[in-house]
RNA sequence: GCGCCUGUAGCUCAGCCGGAUAGAGCAACUGCCUUCUAAGCAGUAGGCCGUGGGUUCGAGUCCCGCCAGGCGUGCCA
């Protein structure tokens, strides 16, 4: 539970004020200044760590910056911190650089740390409902399925590392006019297999999927003609059963396929049978939300932000989704007391954002208790054509015609590859293609790598040593240092990636790690240093293995031991 | 019209709270395997960071206008 970067930033704010307050007390400074920020130059010559005290404290203290660093550095004392020495730079950056107890505790903390390092305690065990996919029951899932369920699956994982207890759940949207489509579509299909394609009118705004077929041609092999004779809301009930069952089952199945496995299955179905839409429409109403027109019950959601009101009930007496959504949402924060609530949605349901909100508040629940991952959509590439996904044409790819062909890792690593805000390319030639140019192989190879590394040196009797029992302050070559800030970078990556929702970091973050690796190895020999420094390089390069393992693990994809 | 997202190298994309000379992968070109996995490394080339203003010591990053693209704006979900 170490993150040695945040213990340097501390420490090097910590030795920055003690220096400025000897000035002060001194008088060679005037008092007043702030503390400035420390980051990780781009630049490794710029050193490990800098601070802009003195560009940050030149306006208080209406002196130049560079002669405001030069005063300060004076004072610092390193003796017994991380750092070795420190440098002015620039127009008065102060520029600390590592010394052999940074290496070393680094080391000592990967290795205590083992298969926890990364994870921390930040999220205080509050309970996260993390609820993604959902993908309507009507048919087989989408790109965008696939997309969603990476995303937030790894963003439950990265959630989890960070201290949260996380419930990944699946809201059915088994009620509403889709199903109610869906029955509709496939007692259409169902008649005309048997009577012929004019025996009826297919439904107007029913689903033209090649499944539905299916779905006919299975109620044909299992009941014959015989739901030809029920009365047909009984006819419709029967074939919706079957469908959903059939379609959740296949959701499930590929959704295992996948590495994604749900702690609750939700049923909108539930909501409506318990009287629980009915009930939170009523908090509402007690409230004075909501009002009748034109025969409808409204929602007054422009008192809470929207930019027009929103219908409740139908003037058909039917609930709208959004009704359903609002209890739904009810439910996970206040009947099943979970902390926070985290929807995955595609961008083409952004609007839900403000509306869902809208409507916790109409209840007295805090807004801020939901929160959004929105994803921007796959764009499917196919010769370099741009492929237009639709359910209803019945020839978009789906999710499981993707896994036929590309394995689970790269699907999985492809699809969190980029940051939510911006549009998935996928590209079906390269997807479908295992090699070199799939960044997920770079990643892995690095850890197969390590393995067989080691596992030959072990092999010739040399074991990774224990941290106190090596000298780190040998790993001070530059791909070395690299490598060591590298992995330093780990706990605050996924901190980040947990802060903002954005698991995407935990790939780059392995890419970069990857490289800083490759270059380590390329660049010093293991097997024929000398003994301490063999020794630590050898050490370097677990604690790199460790770094990658635990990454690979928080995104599902396997970290072979050789490839 | 209004709202959200996007615009950075030929292509796909990073760039966190404003910081030092704007990065990576792919594609192109040049080198490196009798030596720990070449699925790798080193190097060359490639940029008015959409555009015009503003804020300040300092802007790809923040604010405003404009241009372009995607999505949303149903008594559909």
């Amino acid at each position: 539970m170490s993150n040695l970067l945040s213990a340097a930033f501390d420490q090097c704010q910590s030795l920055i004020k003690t220096a400025y307050d000897t000035c002060v007390a001194n008088g060679s400074l005037p008092a007043g200044a702030g503390t400035g920020d420390c980051d990780v130059p781009k630049e490794a010559s710029h050193g490990d760590v800098a601070s802009n005290f003195a560009l940050a404290a030149a306006r208080t203290l209406k002196l130049p910056p560079r002669a405001i660093a030069e005063v300060v550095a004076a004072q610092l004392n390193l003796h017994n911190s991380y750092f070795d020495r420190a440098a002015i730079a620039g127009a008065g950056f102060i520029n600390f650089f590592y010394g052999a107890g940074w290496r070393n505790a680094l080391l000592s903390a990967i290795e205590q740390d083992g298969q926890a390092y990364g994870r921390s305690d930040s999220g205080k065990c509050k309970r996260v409902n993390v609820e993604f996919v959902s993908a309507n029951p009507t048919g087989p899932m989408t790109l965008g399925n696939a997309r969603g369920g990476v995303l937030g699956d790894a963003l439950a994982s990265v959630l989890e590392a960070v201290g949260y207890e996380v419930s990944r759940e699946f809201y059915v949207n088994d009620a509403g006019n889709q199903v109610a489509m869906l029955a509709q579509s496939i007692r259409a299909r169902y008649i005309q297999r048997l009577k012929g394609a004019d025996a009826i009118e297919f439904p107007e705004k029913g689903y033209h999927g090649d499944d539905i077929w299916d779905v006919a041609d299975e109620l044909i092999a299992a009941r014959g003609d015989s739901l030809l004779a029920l009365y047909e809301p009984a006819c419709l009930a029967e074939m919706l059963s079957y469908a959903l069952t059939r379609n959740v089952g296949r959701i499930k199945t590929d959704l295992a396929r996948y590495g994604i496995e749900y702690n609750t299955f939700f049923h909108e179905s539930e909501l409506h049978n318990s009287g629980y839409v009915a009930e939170t429409l009523a908090l509402i109403g007690e409230k004075g939300h909501l009002y009748e027109q034109d025969g409808a019950t409204w929602f007054r959601a422009t008192s809470f932000g929207c930019e027009k009101d929103e219908v409740m009930v139908k003037s058909n007496g039917l609930y709208t989704y959004y009704a359903a959504d609002i209890a739904y949402h009810r439910n996970k924060l206040e009947t099943r007391g979970f902390d926070m609530a985290i929807d995955v949605l595609g961008a083409d349901h952004h609007g839900h954002a403000v509306r869902f909100r809208a409507g916790l508040e109409a209840i007295g629940l805090s807004a801020d208790r939901l929160q959004f991952a929105l994803y921007q959509l796959v764009h499917l590439v196919r010769d370099g054509e741009t492929v237009r996904m639709s359910k209803r044409t019945g020839k978009s790819i789906t999710l499981s015609d993707l896994l036929d062909e590309v394995s689970v890792d790269a699907c999985r690593f492809f699809f969190n590859n980029r940051s939510t805000d911006t549009h998935l390319e996928f590209d079906m030639g390269l997807a479908v293609r295992e090699d070199s140019d799939n960044p997920v192989y770079y990643v892995q190879y690095a850890h197969a790598r390590i393995c067989s590394l080691i596992g030959k040196l072990q092999g010739e009797g040399v074991t990774v040593a224990p941290a106190d029992t090596v000298d780190a302050g040998l790993l001070s070559g530059e791909t070395e240092t690299a490598l060591l800030k590298a992995l330093a970078l780990y706990p605050s990556e996924v901190a980040t990636a947990a802060a903002t929702l954005q698991p995407y970091r935990i790939n780059r973050y392995l890419m970069e790690l990857a490289a800083s690796y490759h270059k380590f190895y390329n660049a010093c020999r293991i097997k024929e240093a000398e003994p301490a420094t063999r020794a630590a390089r050898l050490k370097l390069t677990d604690a790199t293995r460790q770094t990658l393992k635990n990454g690979l693990s928080l995104l599902k994809v396997s970290a072979p031991e050789s490839m």
